[in-house]
DNA sequence: TCTTGAGCTAGAGTTGACTCTAAGGTTTAA
DNA sequence: TTAAACCTTAGAGTCAACTCTAGCTCAAGA
């Protein structure tokens, strides 16, 4: 039972944040005081938990949106669960190598700019003009 | 010398990308036909080329506007060529780091959920529900 | 009681990098 | 010559996930 204000400041999640994700119904209606303030239940603040963890696993909302529905389900659809997690993962592995390459790369322009002389060019620029291995 | 359809092909970018690049100023103006239609020198075809390998590098347009000033300037101006490119790197370094972290949480998951019998539920979502190593 | 300060709504604005549309004009190949 | 393909412009729309605004009401402390 607690004022969107306080559920923000301890989730560290913005009141407009909470007030939007109740839009797009990813929380359920909250419950109103008489006055017309939201109280949130430890239910909803449970589900702000949810959806900022998930968040934090670069879910988006929308996949979020289908994991909740996976959960209210009688038993979780393993299969459907199984992919969402699946899909993640590959688009992990596929940023990683490409991120893990670039670094790489970037390394080597680095490296490449502090050994030239002092009054010589850095040649970042050339590098990108002229790749000289990956790319 | 040639036609904003043909650099759009052979580079594979939209032409509406092309005519963007221009408007932001990522592009000199590209010169035109008498009928006014654009005529793309070999200069602006490696204009172009630059601006995709750097951003495939993940430079932001910005960023790129930033290299393509330091590369007119008369010398490269060494420690901010440099600062660019360090910056990228850590912003890399830190993706990588939470990624693999990402990476083995969600393997984890798959896991769990493979190994789980037939008819029982696949623990995706209480996995998210409680975190149980990192987050 | 009065003054902050918190919360309410509907709806507009933000960011980056385009993409798309409308309403034309220009080239080119048959 | 004429149809199809290509190009032009200005400006609106897209996406995700908020953020911000205006103009209000409501609650709590001194």
């Amino acid at each position: 039972m607690s004022s969107i204000g306080k559920v923000a400041e301890s989730l560290g999640v913005s009141t407009h944040a909470l007030r939007y994700y109740e839009k797009i119904g990813l929380l359920a209606p909250v419950a109103k005081t008489s006055g017309g303030r939201r109280e949130f239940s430890a239910r909803d603040i449970m589900r702000v938990q949810f959806i900022k963890r998930a968040q934090r696993m670069h879910f988006s909302l929308d996949e979020i949106r289908t994991l909740i529905e996976l959960d209210k389900a009688e038993s979780v659809d393993k299969p459907q669960a199984q992919k969402l997690v699946q899909e993640k993962l590959d688009a992990i592995e596929e940023s990683l190598t490409d991120l893990e390459q670039l670094k790489v790369d970037l390394v080597q322009m680095l490296s490449a700019c502090l050994s030239s002389g002092e009054g010589e060019d850095c040649p970042i620029i050339e590098a990108i003009k002229e790749p000289s291995v990956s790319t």
